[in-house]
DNA sequence: TGTACATCAGTGAACGCGCGTTCACTGATGTAC
DNA sequence: TGTACATCAGTGAACGCGCGTTCACTGATGTAC
């Protein structure tokens, strides 16, 4: 029976994963309690440290999760359509159904910050910034004459202006202009970006 | 000697909002402590609740400083230019100035929560809500077509785009972006989102 | 102006609570023979 | 397969700390006469 330490372990992680995935996703990432995530996943509070260092470490594999499963989907949005106008409307609605459907898990990507003087890995980082490159692609396809850097530059531009467009609408609670409404939005404001790049000269 | 009382009280209110400004902008909304503001205007740690209702009471006067005072540059900028194209650019500079000169009081603007229950009083909505309208004059220049609610909507939806790009440009501790680089991004931005809405038809 | 009493601001030690983290203990799994 | 010992996961009470808020007390300001 080798192994079954190593089994037990992975399957308490794992129980531990999804309860104060649960939790996080219900309560947000203010109201995530270290007791309660053990009593979700039916262990005692000291398990969660025999599995994860802190508290914060938890929340950052949430994190991990979460921005890969947006990363997939914004994946997909992209490659369901055709044109760059089409793949940027439609990664700025798919962040915006993402954010509407996982609330408190996409909140506490930004939310989320390490105590002081704690450094994050850099492996997640570079998670986050994946999330620029989707909106890499398009772009270049409609500023040809855009080197590396400004390439990456005007990815963080737009992706942030979206950014900020979905994040300013979900704020207090629920949301107080509907969802359909907030979709149009979003496209129309993409798509007036994109006609204005389409007229000014090249950089 | 009628008076000494509200002049002592008046006195140490002052004291107080000062002391507890200069910590929020050395060391941010989560680095602010009762024991610190008191300390720093002078007073007894329970004096701050003679004058304040509660801390949240204090942070709420605050921020409603840092509003009227960044109001106060957005209209300025806006007076100060012509064209509406002008103005929008104007306007989105000087909300990054302001955000870069007054780092952490700006960001306690968005990262204030009320505790559960409590509910954020009107007149501190009412002066967020302020923030949007001076981008809807010069929108309303561009597109006279506009009724009041879309020319809301979009007032909203331009506000936020900058925001984001600010918010995200100001994130982790110093500027990776040199200043004049972020002047510019913003700068193009909003001047191609400009172009693109001279270009698309009236909706 | 002076005196006696009332009021309320100012004080800071103590309270209370939340909550992440530790640690001595136990019991299950693994290993040696 | 069985036995004795070693290891390490699991336990949950206790620790520790931070920090907003209170409260009985004092002393200064205000009022009445």
């Amino acid at each position: 029976m080798t192994g079954k330490r190593e089994a037990k372990r992975e399957a308490l992680k794992q129980r531990l994963t999804e309860a104060a995935t649960g939790r996080m996703e219900s309560s947000g990432l203010a109201g995530l309690r270290a007791r309660d995530i053990a009593a979700d996943a039916g262990c005692a509070l000291g398990g969660l440290y025999n599995v994860y260092q802190s508290l914060d470490d938890l929340i950052l594999h949430i994190n991990s999760a979460t921005l890969g499963r947006l990363n997939a989907a914004l994946e997909q949005a992209a490659a369901n359509t055709d044109t760059p106008r089409n793949k940027l409307v439609a990664l700025a609605r798919e962040y915006l159904a993402f954010a509407i459907d996982n609330r408190n898990l996409w909140q506490a990507l930004f939310d989320h910050k390490m105590p002081e003087g704690v450094i994050v890995p850099d492996w997640h980082l570079a998670e986050h910034g994946v999330l620029f490159s989707h909106v890499a692609g398009p772009i270049a396809s409609l500023k040809p004459d855009l080197n590396e850097t400004e390439l990456h530059v005007m990815a963080r531009t737009l992706f942030a202006a979206v950014h900020g467009i979905v994040s300013i609408s979900l704020r207090e609670g629920f949301i107080a202009v509907p969802r359909e409404a907030l979709d149009e939005q979003l496209t129309e404001f993409v798509q007036t970006l994109v006609t204005g790049m389409e007229h000014s000269s090249a950089s």
